[in-house]
DNA sequence: GGTTCATTCAAACGGTCATTTGTTTGAGAG
DNA sequence: CTCTCAAACAAATGACCGTTTGAATGAACC
């Protein structure tokens, strides 16, 4: 009857019981994935009823959908305020890239550094949107539309030299490494045995910044035949 | 009425059946992911007995195992090949980092070239290997490990400026854009809308291979603060 | 006190799942 | 020809799935 987010009403049982539903199905669905994990499995970890899934959310889809729009709303409106921000006070000279890269990459990075086990769950599912199959995400998705729509215009005044074909090949590029930093954290941990510290935020963000916007800087292929 | 069934009495029945329930999960793992997919379905798509899932592979867990390892072992034994022909016989100068480049993430995107609709399923699946919940993918992973020990020590040499842990994360930024790319195809086509196209192999390789190499190029950010 | 309405609950529904079992088949070996 | 054994088969098992239902709860308002 009421699977909108707005059920604030004068009771407070009603949003406990739909906010532990939401941080338990964000753990096992990072944990287990959306497809392994089952709504018996969330409802008993939450000790919630079974049936206050489909009362709250509609369906499993619609728990889904809110899981994910919870984290990524609020980063997709921090990148365009900075994106706002900066477009408004450009950086003196080369940094303004810097900034850009800043801008798309820094949000999503830093999501909530202040809580690494909430982090650590956010970050696996974000980095894997693009992964996981079937129609699930087409309406989490959309909700990028308007990064996908004022970034690549604000890198291609940045970097004029590129060609849109080239530009867009880039911004593919700088997308996988931002999700393959943000999701597949613990493999660099196990791999890399001490020196690379995916838990350091602020090294992460500048290293991946670094060496992203070298990456975009670099002279056109195309210009290469001349 | 049992006695006749579909059965292809002929010859060389076994393998037949081996191949059809490899590449029809192949297939539908790709589509709809691993724990989405039924054995029903495979068999049924396939036209063989369910039985015989467990017969040849053992387990729904076999089969996944199976279905990796047939693409996966091919395209790591030409990296180390190219690894080992480039470390004999290195390119003069500065291409020596392209070459390293190229050996890692050529043979992954030349993969099954010739045949698109194979090619389709194969990519989406390894694209998926790092984001694919659970444990199902640690004895996939294994398969990386001599890549992993040899090709960044083959990094370090080609770029002496680097610390061991700038390298680390420049190698991990490196496969986030590989794997995005090989997984991601479809995204690129739908928001490109015409200029970029990943059926294009060897464009892709080599706009590929040039950002990575100008981000793993660029200079050491610790030297930047001296 | 009685009514309303949001919320929670236990219990079931029909389906599908992975796996096991026991049998039948057919081709190659002696 | 017979023997053997890998291979394919149908059927059944028990468990789990997402979803629905209808009743119980309890605070808020008249």
């Amino acid at each position: 009857m009421a699977h909108d987010g707005t059920a604030m009403t004068g009771t407070k049982v009603g949003t406990d019981t739909r906010a532990r539903i939401l941080d338990t199905a964000e753990r096992l669905f990072a944990e287990t994935g959306l497809a392994a994990t089952s709504l018996r499995q969330i409802t008993t970890a939450a000790g919630v009823n079974l049936a206050a899934v489909h009362y709250h959310f509609g369906s499993k889809d619609g728990l889904v959908q809110a899981v994910y729009e919870r984290h990524i709303a609020p980063v997709n409106r921090e990148r365009l305020r900075l994106l706002d921000l900066y477009e408004a006070t450009p950086s003196p000279g080369a940094a303004q890239l810097e900034q850009l890269v800043e801008a798309l990459v820094g949000p999503v990075l830093r999501l909530k550094k202040d809580d690494p086990v909430a982090a650590r769950s956010v970050r696996c599912l974000i980095g894997r949107i693009y992964c996981e199959p079937g129609d699930q995400m087409k309406s989490v998705l959309c909700q990028f539309d308007e990064i996908r729509e004022r970034f690549p215009a604000a890198f291609s005044r940045a970097l004029p030299h590129l060609s849109r074909t080239e530009l867009l090949w880039r911004v593919h590029f700088m997308i996988g490494a931002t999700l393959h930093t943000t999701g597949a954290r613990q493999l660099l941990e196990q791999v890399s045995e001490g020196p690379c510290d995916p838990n350091n935020t602020e090294e992460t963000v500048r290293q991946l910044v670094h060496f992203l916007c070298a990456g975009l800087r670099s002279a056109s292929t195309a210009a290469e035949e001349v």
